[in-house]
DNA sequence: TTGAAAGCGTTACCAT
DNA sequence: ATGGTAACGCTTTCAA
């Protein structure tokens, strides 16, 4: 007795000074064998009701929770997802979309049971931290995000046989590999469709940077809007770059200054719109009047679809939804519950606005 | 012979199939002890430089990195830090800032040899996952962000006597935290101000949630600029929700069909000063003629500053930094550098930006 | 300068 | 239904 009370008093103060109670101290103070405590903690069928409730009130009562490093080093589990985000470019923010994917995809781990291991790499080092990420046993799985045209880093996962899943697709690579996509051709295309129906013929188009793999989706969306009708796209309102503000700005300051200045503008980032209409602003032209300005990414998915209000696309929320499915997918292959590459092909739409939405050539 | 190119057989098959090589296939291949090669890694100063340079060429050759969890396990320290995210709003969208943050963050993490463990989960369950992380060992330290007012979390914290950092303040917390913070206040005030000398007194300001401890600051430094002049604000004009598009759309709709609609909007985030420009617009109003938007949390550090052209703030790079800074200070509060809770103000100004910038009434 | 062995906190196999 | 014990892969103390 004196021999129970003791442990009642240590595991008492060490609850109040919040000292790890682990698995030996808690048996210890139900009686029973770290084995049986353990079975118990995890729903084994073979231990009694009776035992498995005392078990789970004196977990709960002393707070104890696992040691998950020592439990993953036991089951060769880690039930972490890792996420790579490179810093390949010249400023420290970070593409908003990010945030988004990344929101969705750790609500799905956090629901199973994982976490989300993030780290932020230079890009030179990224296969690196790939490969020590596999051999440290700190991931059960990888996602790779925004890849590249022909993007070797799918091949290396591939190889060093890990679970992985791909937030976009990478043309170039012709080995089954499971990814998650948005329709960004059909998007743009549809985009630029819409412009021509308006009577639209000088459209610029800023784009991201073309080794992004999207963005050459995208462009190739414009262009076929373009082909179907017999008419050429001018390749000198084709702009290509990292989808900032600023950039935004440049160009569309320096193409309205030309002869022909377009009489539409289609931007593959809010980012760069903003610069648009800044732009266009600073001419003393009016958005929605003179000129049009439809942009993909946008944020308008915060408005009420099906309201009074003008009907917005949730293309930011699609992001989301990528995570979501994407984490969802990775975790069925770490469980071995689905076996080969997945792909799903999202139907993201593209964003119209209402005052900054197209406009009919006047 | 025979028995060392067994192995050199065994590892370099291994190697192929990136099946993880460990201490102990190391060092029996090197001929040494786990000891020995355990201590080589790790540059302890009792270890022959021949042997030494041995050990590392052969760690290199081999791919070999020490698994993470074992090595957590036997030193107690897991070089992770934990950030959580509540999932405290109706959709899935995050923040903007959010992402800033984070990169910032994890940069420093990374240069420093740790990982950040992000898990996203109810509101109501945070404070559970806070105990976790810390008695499973799963972090060497946590990360808070965005505290509201009187925030409970932050004394929870403080009890769990695991190292911590606060992205923000939080007003009624009395007791000593360590915290990274810019000045909400004093950039609202001097936003008000500017409008204020611009002949302007109808001015609406868009906040956030009140509950956020940066809400109430922001309110407060708007309020103050009116009372230096003996002026009132008024109270119909000050607002306060989520930071949503949707939200600046129709407060800018409604109070501007009013009967003295304001000639100016402060908006607390750039989200909801796209809803704002919209609004106007659709009112056939003209940006930056017949009305004044000022917004913080823009996106406008991305233009260069100290050009040509206008000289934006970095209102977003700022918070990337601060994320450089609290990952920093908790870095050194973990390695026991530093004792004591620190507290960090960064100097944030307002972003005006040029065509949607501030002009005089007219 | 090197090595043997104990220990970190689990799980899992094999008994009983 | 329950318990003893050997792993898991590393660090660290103690010896040599």
């Amino acid at each position: 007795m004196r021999f129970y009370s003791f442990f009642e008093q240590t595991l008492q103060s060490a609850l109040d000074i919040s000292l790890a109670v682990n698995l030996k101290t808690l048996s210890e103070q139900l009686g029973l064998s770290q084995t049986t405590v353990s079975r118990g903690l995890n729903g084994y069928p073979d231990v009694s009701e009776t035992t498995r409730k005392r078990i789970l009130e004196a977990a709960k009562k002393y707070n104890y929770s696992p040691n998950s490093r020592a439990k993953s080093l036991a089951t060769g589990k880690s039930r972490t997802i890792g996420h790579v985000i490179p810093t390949n470019s010249q400023h420290e923010m970070v593409n908003p979309i990010f945030g988004d994917f990344v929101a969705g995809a750790s609500t799905v781990y956090a629901e199973n049971g994982y976490s989300m291991l993030l780290t932020r790499v230079p890009e030179d080092a990224e296969i690196d931290t790939y490969n020590r990420m596999k051999s440290s046993g700190a991931v059960d799985g990888i996602v790779l995000q925004g890849p590249s045209v022909d993007d070797k880093r799918i091949d290396f996962l591939r190889k060093l046989d890990i679970p992985y899943a791909v937030h976009g697709r990478s043309s170039g690579i012709t080995s089954d590999y499971p990814w998650v996509d948005v329709n960004n051709r059909r998007a743009f295309q549809r985009a630029t469709d819409l412009l021509l129906d308006l009577g639209h013929r000088n459209i610029a188009l800023l784009n991201g940077l073309e080794v992004m793999d999207f963005a050459g989706r995208r462009k190739q969306g414009f262009i076929d809007a373009f082909k179907k009708r017999s008419i050429e796209a001018s390749p000198d309102l084709i702009f290509s770059a990292e989808m900032t503000e600023a950039y935004g700005y440049k160009v569309t300051t320096e193409v309205l200054a030309t002869g022909s200045p377009p009489t539409a503008f289609l931007s593959s980032s809010l980012i760069t719109a903003l610069g648009i209409r800044r732009a266009i602003e600073d001419q003393g032209l009016r958005m929605g009047r003179d000129i049009s300005v439809v942009t993909h990414d946008d944020m308008l998915s915060y408005l009420p679809n099906g309201d009074s209000e003008p009907v917005f696309t949730a293309t930011r929320s699609s992001v989301s939804l990528a995570g979501r499915i994407l984490a969802q997918m990775l975790i069925e292959k770490i469980e071995e519950k689905s076996k080969g590459p997945d792909a799903h092909l999202l139907e993201a739409e593209l964003v119209l606005g209402q005052s900054t939405g197209p406009v009919s050539v006047r």
